[in-house]
DNA sequence: AGGGCCATGTAATAGGTTACATGATTGC
DNA sequence: GCAATCATGTAACCTATTACATGGCCCT
């Protein structure tokens, strides 16, 4: 269970209201963490009944109320406990490579819109990604490390966002070179392009 | 959902008793669908109740009896029709990259033993999935579609069980790349090698 | 004698999804 | 007038995980 977790980081990075974590949970944190609103309301009244979290009715103008939520001390360090804490299972659930195995019990050929589907939403995700990358991650900081500038600090928050990014693009770039494979193979079974 | 799936699956390629799946869920069909014996149990016995699989009880000697399903006729228009709605979610939980996000607010370089270790797992699947593509996808068929050989008949299940594998073969390859980047980034918050 | 494998399950709990509900404001 | 966005929630349900339980066989 890592729901709380992800919350955590997320508050850290920048408090902010129910709702708003939704919002993050629908782009950047979204794209390695997913959860519902729902979830999160639950999840962040149990967080504030433990101590985790500090709330704080924000009035404003023209829209509801909102409860904006800060880290508390015991939050950091629930936080920095379950980091030091090993995690292994990494289970994975590939609905595709599922469908892919049962379609030779039906028509392979079949499939292929799906594939390509899903190849055009990878695309759009690695474009996003790559958009975001040279958004937030290119500029003043961009050259450290170059020779004879004096090495400007090392942003954590921001090398290690930078760093997760990268695996997504990582990630992304694999499933489109995989999914041509997919496609290629599954166009053998294909009667009208053999 | 689709545990259902992944079980009419399994019991397409080779009819099994629960135990048997629960042993394939942590082999093969384990590497992209992950499933206890008790969800398997459960699961079996709502199939069967639907008329998705036949159930017939085996003796054996020396060993418990055990019950082995095989699909019916409605697992397989099940299975068919699932094939045919589109999926989209590919819902992602990445608990390393959190913790990765989460280290800025603690001691980055703590997490370097941790990210060793899952490259550690990473490198033993690649290591056991290229043994078992070697095992299982080259020898007699391997050479199809070489040239002035009679094209030997497309075997739809062995193709498209090595194109997941390949899958695989890629996921762990990628991954453990991005982990290589982790290490050299967490490696710049270590104050032992700067 | 103890551990591991074969084989099947129950029970309790935690986690996640879907549907429903409310109500104001902003923009077309 | 209608849809979308902001903002928060409840209720019912389904899924998944963890712990516990049983019992025989085989091997060392």
């Amino acid at each position: 269970m890592a729901l709380e977790h992800a919350i955590l980081v997320s508050l850290l990075e920048k408090p902010g209201s129910g709702y708003e974590l939704a919002r993050r949970f629908d782009r950047s944190i979204g794209y390695f963490w997913t959860a519902t609103h729902q979830q999160i309301y639950r999840v962040l009244k149990r967080m504030e009944v433990d101590g985790w979290v500090d709330a704080r009715d924000v009035p404003q103008q023209g829209r509801p109320d909102k409860r904006e939520y800060r880290v508390a001390d015991l939050g950091r360090a629930a936080l920095s406990s379950w980091l030091g804490d090993p995690i292994e299972p990494e289970s994975v659930r590939h609905d595709l490579a599922v469908k892919i195995r049962g379609a030779a019990f039906d028509d392979p050929a079949a499939l292929i819109g799906e594939v390509e589907r899903h190849r055009q939403v990878h695309r759009d995700r690695l474009t996003h990604y790559l958009a975001g990358e040279i958004r937030d991650f290119t500029g003043p900081e961009a050259a450290a490390g170059a020779e004879d500038a004096k090495t400007p600090p090392l942003d954590a928050e921001r090398e290690l966002q930078h760093v997760v990014l990268r695996g997504g693009i990582a990630y992304e770039r694999m499933m489109i070179g995989w999914l041509d494979d997919v496609l290629a193979t599954l166009a053998r079974f294909d009667p009208d392009r053999p």
